[in-house]
DNA sequence: CATGTGGTTAACAATTTGATAATATTAGAA
DNA sequence: TTCTAATATTATCAAATTGTTAACCACATG
């Protein structure tokens, strides 16, 4: 995981926006301010964090209308959403809960309380059926059927993208030519001998990067 | 809401809730299961499944009176609710549905019909909240059935409509032509090879908006 | 009953993909 | 080094997939 997760904070209230940015950025988090529910809008929709933090009790729009707003784009429907309040209110609570949040702080707030919900939430993100694959500065979306290389996506075929996906899932590993033809082509299908290799040819060019490797006799496998 | 549906199984023959346990886990959901009614109680208790499958003929208390039970307690009246029985005897059925259930399956049951029950129920509970989609300057209201982009409304056919807001429920997704098939006209009816293109065609057409990117060899999706 | 709309299909065009053949190149054994 | 089997490269072609259009039927509506 080299690309640092983003959060963005929003609470009316300097002092408390400056403490919980210090913590989370010496943890290594990217971080946002917003002052206000607007302010919040426009900055998640500008960076697209990972995690929002935000405070319900704010002036204009409060952070259950800015997390309502957000749940209506797909963009954030997956989106890691934190409500912070000053009420230990139950009510509140729970009405924050149903909106879609994925948690709840009460201020006062200590950093080690929120640094180790904030880490609990994205080991959990993680560990959730993601087929996403992370290499270095490749991502791999079997979802979206994207390859992305610092931050270009490159399109593949069918054929090719599951060779990739194949090669990529276990990074270092040699897989057999036997082993490739059974998991991208089926055991049912046979085909010629040079065609496995015409398709790491077209990914090596499309990718142009080196991080496919031949182990001659063998098989090939992938390294970053 | 990123945590995965939860679903409780109650049955008393071990191989039922075997094989349904692992029909529902390769797809996705996060199974606990109960071996009579009063386990099922504490199970559901616990955990605070969004669908409860009962048997109805359980030792002890029977799925009727589970449901019953539940029902009354507030925690549970949103929660969907199949019953299950060997019975294909109608008055189980009616008092079934009068106690509260949202659908009955009768055994023997074929995996593939359970799921596409499952699915629906999902899918009919989704509708009822979150009927508003915004994507940038495009917006689809699944109530209203109406899409407006950039001010003006544009008025799309049933399955179009259907069609555009199940792309558009997952941003950059790659949907199959399966999924597709499923999620919009149902797992029961079939239609023909080129039924999907003609009304991506027309929505690409009445949108005027290249938002639509065919995957060769796998599906649709959309982005903005 | 005429008309319009929605949904499906058939037929064909357009496009892309994947496999192969032919040839060049390379790694590693002898 | 030399030789050879394995792999790389390239161009080409057939097959698979999708796009497009028009026609058809069912159904609702005035």
């Amino acid at each position: 995981m080299n690309t640092a997760k983003k959060i963005l904070i929003a609470d009316d209230e300097p002092d408390i926006l400056e403490i919980i940015q210090f913590n989370l950025q010496t943890e290594g988090y990217e971080v946002f301010t917003a002052k206000n529910g607007d302010e919040a809008l426009e900055q998640a929709k500008k960076h697209q964090p990972d995690l929002i933090i935000l405070d319900i009790m704010m002036p204009g729009k409060n952070g259950i209308d800015v997390c309502n707003i957000l749940r209506m784009q797909p963009a954030f429907k997956e989106t890691l959403i934190v409500f912070l309040s000053a009420l230990s209110d139950e009510g509140t609570e729970i009405r924050g809960l149903e909106t879609g949040a994925d948690d709840y702080l009460t201020k006062p707030i200590s950093p080690k309380i929120l640094l180790s919900k904030v880490n609990a939430l994205f080991r959990r993100l993680n560990k959730e059926g993601n087929n996403l694959l992370q290499l270095g500065d490749l991502k791999i979306d079997r979802e979206k059927y994207i390859i992305n290389y610092l931050g270009n996506d490159i399109i593949l075929a069918r054929k090719e993208f599951e060779l990739l996906a194949l090669l990529a899932s276990k990074p270092g590993k040699v897989f057999l030519r036997n082993e490739i033809l059974n998991q991208v082509w089926g055991t049912e299908v046979i085909v010629g001998d040079r065609t496995i290799d015409v398709h790491i040819r077209k990914i090596r060019q499309k990718l142009d990067l080196d991080c496919i490797t031949t182990v001659k006799g063998v098989g090939y496998k992938f390294e970053l």
